[in-house]
This record gives C-alpha cells, sequence and structure tokens, in this order.
DNA sequence: ACCTGAACACCGTTCAAGT
DNA sequence: ACCTGAACACCGTTCAAGT
C-alpha cells in the first residue's frame, strides 16, 4: 500500500529524473507492466500527470532509460581478457541473469531488440573489442553483436514464460534451461569466430 | 484510401469472422500495428465499433488469430521425413521466410512467444515428431521445441529491425542474415540431437 | 524551473435497446 | 443474431497559467 504524498499548495515536489525512474521501477516490481502508466507513476510521486513530463520527456523515454539502467548490472569482463570467447561467452551469461531478474522487462527489450542507453553502449563496446580480438571486425562484428543480443533477450523471453505446468518445486527448469542457454552460446560464439 | 461501407439504417452489415480477420490483416499492411484499433476497423468496415465483439472476443483474441492464420503459410514436411533434422531445419527456414514476409507481427510472435491456435499445433506436432524421430523426447523435446521457436522469432525480430544504416540497394545483408540464421541453426540442432 | 487544472484526442469494452 | 448509441473507465500528451 502507497499512500500519496501529500504537499500544502504551492510547495515544489522536489522531483528528479532520478527519482521518476525509481518510482518506474517500484511500480514495475509491484504492479507490473501493466500498470505502469503515466498517471499511476504521478499518483504515487504525489504529482499532476504533466508534471512527470518536467523530467522525461515521454513514456518512451522512460522506458527506455529504465532498460538501460538495468543493464548497469551486467558484470562485463574486461576487453583485454585472456580468452576473448570466453570473455563473450562469460558477459552474455551475466546478461541473461540479469534479464531474467526482471522478468517483467523482457518483452520491452525484445520489443526494442536491446537497450540504447549508455550503459548499452559500454556492453557493446566490450563485446564488439572481444570480437575483434576473436578476428571478427567490421560489418560482420555488428552482426554478431546483435545476434548475439537476439539470442540472449530470446532466451530470457523463453525462460520468463509461463510454464505449460507450473510447479515452484522444480528449480531444476531454470537451471537446466541456463545450461541449455549456455551449450547455445558455445556453438554460437564457435560459429561466429568460425570454428 | 478505404471508402466507408454505407447502409440504409436497419440494414445488417453481414459480417463474418474471417471479414474481421481480413480487415484487420489489410490495416495492418497499410497502416502498421499502431493503427490497427478496434475504431478504426470497425470505421473500414462501415460499422460500429462495438458491434466487432459479436464477431470477436477481444482485441487480443483477433491478434492470435492473425497470428496463427499467418502460419497457415508455412511449408511443412511431412513428420515421416527421411533426414528428421534437415526437415526440423527445412521447417524453421519456412517459419522464418514466413514471419519475414509480416514484419509488423514479429513483436506479437516475440510477446507471446508463437502462435497458440491450430496451425500452431500443427506445426508443433510435426516438430515433437521429428525430434522424436531424432531421439529426443518427453520434457526434453517440449524444452527443443520452444528453444528452435523463440531462435527463429528472435532471428526474424533481428532481421526485421531497422537497419543502421539504411540501404536498400544492398539485399545482401538479408541474404546474408538468412544464411546466419541457417548456420545457427544448424548449431542448435545439432545440439539439441546430442551431435 | 517546476507544477497545476483543464482539455485534446484518443483507447478497449460493456450495457441496454432496437430490429 | 446482429448492430446501435451512449457511456464507462481509462490512456499519453499539450497548453496556458500560476509560483
Amino acid at each position: 500500500m502507497q499512500v500519496a504524498i501529500v504537499r500544502t499548495p504551492g510547495q515544489r515536489a522536489g522531483l528528479t529524473q532520478a527519482a521518476v525512474l525509481g518510482a518506474a521501477r517500484d511500480v514495475l516490481a509491484e504492479h507490473g507492466l501493466k500498470r505502469l502508466t503515466m498517471r499511476t507513476l504521478a499518483q504515487r510521486l504525489g504529482v499532476a500527470p504533466n508534471s512527470l513530463y518536467s523530467h522525461v520527456p515521454s513514456k518512451d523515454a522512460l522506458i527506455d532509460a529504465i532498460l538501460d539502467e538495468v543493464l548497469a548490472e551486467v558484470d562485463a569482463p574486461g576487453p583485454d581478457m585472456a580468452d576473448p570467447a570466453a570473455g563473450l561467452h562469460q558477459l552474455m551469461l551475466s546478461t541473461y541473469r540479469v534479464l531474467l531478474s526482471q522478468p517483467d522487462l523482457v518483452p520491452l527489450y525484445l520489443a526494442r531488440q536491446g537497450a540504447r542507453g549508455q550503459n548499452a553502449y559500454r556492453l557493446g563496446d566490450v563485446m564488439l573489442a572481444l570480437l575483434g580480438r576473436c578476428g571478427v571486425v567490421g560489418p560482420d562484428a555488428r552482426e554478431a553483436l546483435r545476434v548475439l543480443i537476439v539470442f540472449t533477450i530470446g532466451f530470457a523471453a523463453f525462460a520468463t514464460a509461463a510454464p505449460d505446468q507450473p510447479s515452484a518445486d522444480l528449480p531444476l527448469a531454470g537451471e537446466e534451461l541456463f545450461d541449455n542457454f549456455s551449450a547455445g552460446l558455445t556453438w554460437l560464439i564457435a560459429g561466429i569466430t568460425h570454428g
């Protein structure tokens, strides 16, 4: 139960972009994507709906910002890692785990095919560097980059989906799926690096 | 330019579910997903918005029906094909092509992780039969089924995405991507069938 | 600069009523 | 059975105005 913030008229709400983002992630975690509307967000912040537009240009921009913010949690290896193919593998595994930690966002990553903020670009640069050290450069590298991203998000979507027989006492399913994803990654990276 | 159908008051529109579906696919092809609303659909059919609910239970059901209808175009091999792994490969390639022919729908397949109508089930049965003949049965088969589907839809989404440098005079990109998808399929099927 | 009330231009869906 | 007008319960966003 979230009580709306009360202010005397004329008093500033003192919102920041970070506060709006945080509240949006809270709504997402508590009520899911469908309930994340500018109006419920404003209500939670004790503010008029249109006030949000002083801090965020649009709802789409807000969601893009959330998607990128989540990617900050991805554990990226340094681009100078000893085995670049293993580095790529590790990076995608970490991304997969982060995506699974935010199931509501996975369809949004799918729809946008990734994120587009500074965290996304940082990860992309690391991936390109690792690919380059595997001998994959230029347009091939950009293609490989996106294939790896789509593969990872696609698998996360698969793992996030409601299973046919929902059973909480089968943690093996998620673990098996993770192994399956890891195996698929191995094939894909081998193929990309011309194994 | 689509002119609304005119009827004298009291006259039946004579809609059918098939007509609604067809009009929806027309709107999709001409104006894209964003403009596919129950209201524009009704307008095109010369009918009040709520009249559609005499033929379709909800907009979600309408979209599900469209998704499944499109899958009728997939060229499925017989389950008794000589080489079952090759049959799987061929089936996924055909699905990929069909998905690419309807770019607007790809995000919806992604969001729903496939379709759920009779065409989808028919294809699923063929896939399960082929997997069974590869020695993959039971829960493993259902998992492999979904991995193949997610992989295919994910790749289609990748191919459908607006490229960084849009250039209509580079048909190679799509062809290369197709080859890339086909190679990924080979790895995946080999892994699934324990190669 | 930040926030507001009011409005604009929409949605999907339901309901009671007509034929 | 099929279709309607009217309404319900919402959306995202813009605008002019207040402080």
